[in-house]
DNA sequence: GGCTTATTGATACTAGGTATCTATACGCTA
DNA sequence: TAGCGTATAGATACCTAGTATCAATAAGCC
């Protein structure tokens, strides 16, 4: 029987589509688990709660919607990387390092200093790659919470 | 016999001596070697360099000098990390994506404005990781030469 | 030179990911 | 809606980068 997808997994699969790539029952699946997640999860979080998709799978699967830009990857301040859904075009992550939660930065205001810096080097700046560690709201509130 | 080593590389091995750690001729061998490297390079580099050399001693050699501060991990665009010889500190690299010349950016000007773009999420800032990637210097005017 | 302990290298193992190949299932078209 | 060509799935083997284990060795201190 067909996977159902909410509408967020729907857009995922949708955005395949207009790239050409067909809705497969599998894609549906890897689709609905990553519209599931809360934060950031690794390949290996989606194989254990997709058990019956083959491990090549997921991964060719994950690769599609990073290379479509609707899933990003995320590199934690300890070098592990892993995904999350991600809003299309360039911007950063604040990355919780107590509690892990990741906020997406979507204006870039480091661009401008970059390039003047940058170019005071002799260097044509084309690209960044940022990730941005500290704590969350919420984890600094309950810190004084806990005083 | 024991490695010959160059100035640069009895800095690498000082270093770890300061730390408590013994100046073995293993040791010897990769800080020679890392000392001959022009640019960035993967611990499989070392490994073809120093053949008698076990696999894992590489790996834990780098590891120390990495932990040190004297030898740092680079991101580069396609995703693949290497590592590289370090100034010590925070600091970040300008990495030509042409001829994959890599240069320090000592300078961390982005730091003011990360810190009050997070400040406005709500956001603790604590540390951040950035690798800056365009075409250096001499990639740019090889270009204008060319046409 | 002898002793203690850090270190080595062989080996096996892990995580994360890709290549290959046959069987299947999409989805277009008649 | 059946049939068809091609994309895709899953099994499997393989790969890169790194870590755990452990017996043998070598630093370096007295
Ligand atoms: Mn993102
Ligand atoms: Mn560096
Ligand atoms: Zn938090
Ligand atoms: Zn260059």
């Amino acid at each position: 029987m067909p996977t159902r997808v909410n509408a967020l997994a729907e857009q995922l699969l949708e955005t395949l589509e207009e790239q050409g790539y067909r809705s497969t029952s599998p894609r549906r699946a890897v689709a609905q688990a990553i519209a599931n997640q809360d934060k950031h999860f690794t390949a290996e979080d989606l194989r254990e709660q997709l058990p019956s998709l083959g491990r090549a799978t997921i991964f060719r699967s994950l690769k599609l919607l990073v290379e479509t830009g609707v899933v990003c990857r995320v590199l934690l301040e300890d070098g592990d990387l892993h995904y999350q859904l991600s809003h299309r075009g360039h911007h950063h992550h604040l990355l919780c390092v107590e509690c892990g939660a990741s906020q997406d930065l979507l204006g870039c205001d480091i661009e401008a200093v970059l390039k003047q810096t940058s170019a005071s080097h002799g260097f044509e700046l084309s690209g960044h790659w940022l990730e941005v560690y500290g704590r969350c709201k919420s984890c600094s509130s309950g810190e004084l919470a806990a005083v």
